[in-house]
DNA sequence: GGGGACAGCCAC
DNA sequence: AAACGTGGCTGTCCCC
């Protein structure tokens, strides 16, 4: 991070003038928004290595200060009644000095660039602002450039992921779809296996009556609670957990139907149509969309592809994809955060869970009690198990930080994370309600804040993970690309003979991202990379 | 016919 | 076993 506005400002113009001062000397670009201007830079062939995402940091800066969470796509509104089509950005770095130039708009300028409409010297005046606003935070959250940087870096790679696309089989796609649902059908309407579970499901729930058409409809909840009262079956709800303790001959293919049915409406043939061109699947993230620094997607549901869809991720011919999650990422976030020494000797284990289960149960089979009880610590559950209890004597100090946490938010207070990502404030008339309504917000906010600490510095740390990794594919070779990013793992699809260097690669990033988030607290985060062929083959 | 609330399930 | 965090997405249902 620059710490004053560069003398060079120039105005650039011409894409292959950016792409020339980028290769020369590689500086840090500032626009408005990276989703808006990185786009058609990449359709010119120019890659970038660094940037400041003015809009991203100043949702940053601006839940900092105790305002409401805005996403940062609308972070920075734009001025109204701008004129001509420009896109302004610079670069803060004096080597780059050219006179000033103008993207876009003149008699030869790239029809492909379109951007945001702002002039030069408000961009200018933002920057200098975030800038004083940063070296202001970072008194008080040394983190917070490296947070800031970070979310920048993230951005590009968003960006660069949308671009190149996940590797996607339509022909697996089809075959597995085929499979489980039937052809696919002519026009609208179920496929036929489909169809088939339907009538079954309503002519067992509305025996009475024949005919084609249906009288239950599955999809509709109103309907089977209906239908199920009409042959004695009392229900809260149809979810699926709830009807699996029902005996009634209608459970078992309403269940499958569902099942199949979610997998036709959101990963289906249509969806397929939609999203997947030429073998790709092009998504589009949005890095700190979520309230917590998680990313985000807007269209395509990237971050919920069902695990059975996974097969469809097949590497090209001579490609291989490495892939690599944290393994219990949001724990060892939390020995970390907690400094508690038990816990923090408990991430030297792969399987952390079965050294809590040894540490604080005695029984290293204990292991499934021991991963209930700290995640349900960690997302604010009701129920206190025997496990739980055992946990909070052996790790105090862990236990006690998602405590002090949620009594925090209880009390309406906010808290951050490691590097400074502040959680928005609740509304100010959040209290303003019946008394025992006031308490189940105040215990929900509790949940939020205590949760919040942990998923928020998992973000940290991902979001380091794909900045480090990304820089080290650029260095590595253009066809090495991260593909896939979904909260704490990654896939990265490169030619075979690079993958020993891209497990490396991965594994160096994973290792920079837990020293400069985490620094030297002695919590190990394992990062473990191999080379698949199918998604469906990892771990 | 479009918007919004709600239900339900997918991912982490 | 079933209630405990962050989301996206799609269907139904009801309203305008």
């Amino acid at each position: 991070m620059a710490d004053a506005v560069g003398a060079s400002v120039g105005e650039v113009t011409r894409v292959d003038d950016l792409g020339e001062i980028e290769r020369a000397s590689s500086p840090r670009w500032v626009w408005w928004r990276t989703a808006e201007i990185y786009p058609a830079l990449l359709e010119a062939g120019v890659r970038v290595q660094r940037c400041h995402d003015l809009a991203a940091v100043q949702s940053l800066l601006r839940t900092y200060e105790g305002e409401p969470f805005v996403p940062p796509q609308s972070a920075l509104s734009e001025p109204a009644g701008s004129g001509a089509v420009q896109i302004s950005l610079f670069t803060d770095d004096e080597a780059a000095s050219k006179p000033s130039r103008r993207l876009g708009a003149g008699p030869d300028g790239d029809p492909a660039m379109y951007g945001t409409y702002f002039g030069l010297a408000e961009l200018r005046r933002h920057y200098a602002e975030q800038l004083a606003h940063i070296a202001r935070v970072r008194k008080a959250h040394p983190g917070f450039g490296l947070l800031v940087a970070a979310e920048s870096a993230a951005g590009l790679a968003a960006v660069e992921m949308g671009r190149a696309g996940l590797p996607w089989s339509t022909e697996i796609h089809d075959r597995v779809l085929t499979d489980l649902l039937g052809p696919r059908p002519q026009h609208h309407g179920r496929p036929r296996k489909l169809q088939v579970l339907a009538e079954e499901v309503s002519a067992l729930l509305a025996p009475e009556k024949t005919g084609p058409a249906l009288q239950v409809n599955p999809d509709s909840p109103a309907d089977v609670l209906k239908a199920f009262k009409r042959q004695g079956v009392t229900l809260t709800s149809t979810r699926a957990w709830e009807l699996k303790e029902v005996e009634h001959p209608a459970v078992a293919p309403l269940l499958r139907y569902k099942e199949l049915a979610r997998l036709h409406v959101a990963h289906g043939w249509g969806w397929q149509d939609q999203w997947v061109r030429q073998g790709r699947f092009h998504a589009e993230y949005v890095p700190g969309g979520v309230v917590t620094g998680r990313w985000a997607t807007s269209g395509g549901g990237a971050l919920q592809i069902p695990k059975v869809m996974r097969a469809c991720v097949v590497a090209d011919p001579g490609y291989v994809l490495v892939a690599a999650d944290a393994g219990q990422l949001e724990p060892r976030i939390l020995a970390a955060l907690s400094a508690d020494r038990g816990m923090i000797a408990a991430t030297a284990d792969a399987d952390m869970y079965t050294a809590l289960a040894r540490q604080a149960l005695g029984r290293p089979e204990a292991r499934n009690e021991a991963k209930i009880g700290l995640l349900a610590a960690m997302y604010g559950a009701r129920a206190n198990t025997p496990a739980m209890v055992a946990l909070k004597r052996r790790f105090p100090q862990a236990l006690d930080l998602l405590e002090r946490a949620a009594r925090t938010g209880e009390n309406g207070g906010i808290v951050r994370s490691v590097l400074g990502r502040t959680c928005p404030p609740p509304e100010p008339t959040w209290q303003e309600v019946p008394p025992e309504q006031a308490l189940a917000r105040s215990r929900a906010r509790g949940r939020f804040t205590r949760n919040f600490v942990i998923q928020a510095s998992a973000a940290d740390w991902a979001n380091a993970l794909v900045a480090g990794l990304r820089r080290r594919l650029i260095a590595l070779s253009d066809r090495a690309e991260l593909v896939f990013f979904q909260h704490d793992e990654v896939l990265v699809h490169a030619p075979a003979m690079l993958a020993e260097a891209v497990v490396a690669a991965i594994a160096d990033s994973g290792a920079e991202a837990t020293a400069l988030v985490l620094g030297d607290r002695g919590v190990r985060i394992p990062l473990a990379a191999a080379p698949i062929t199918s998604y469906a083959d990892k771990n």
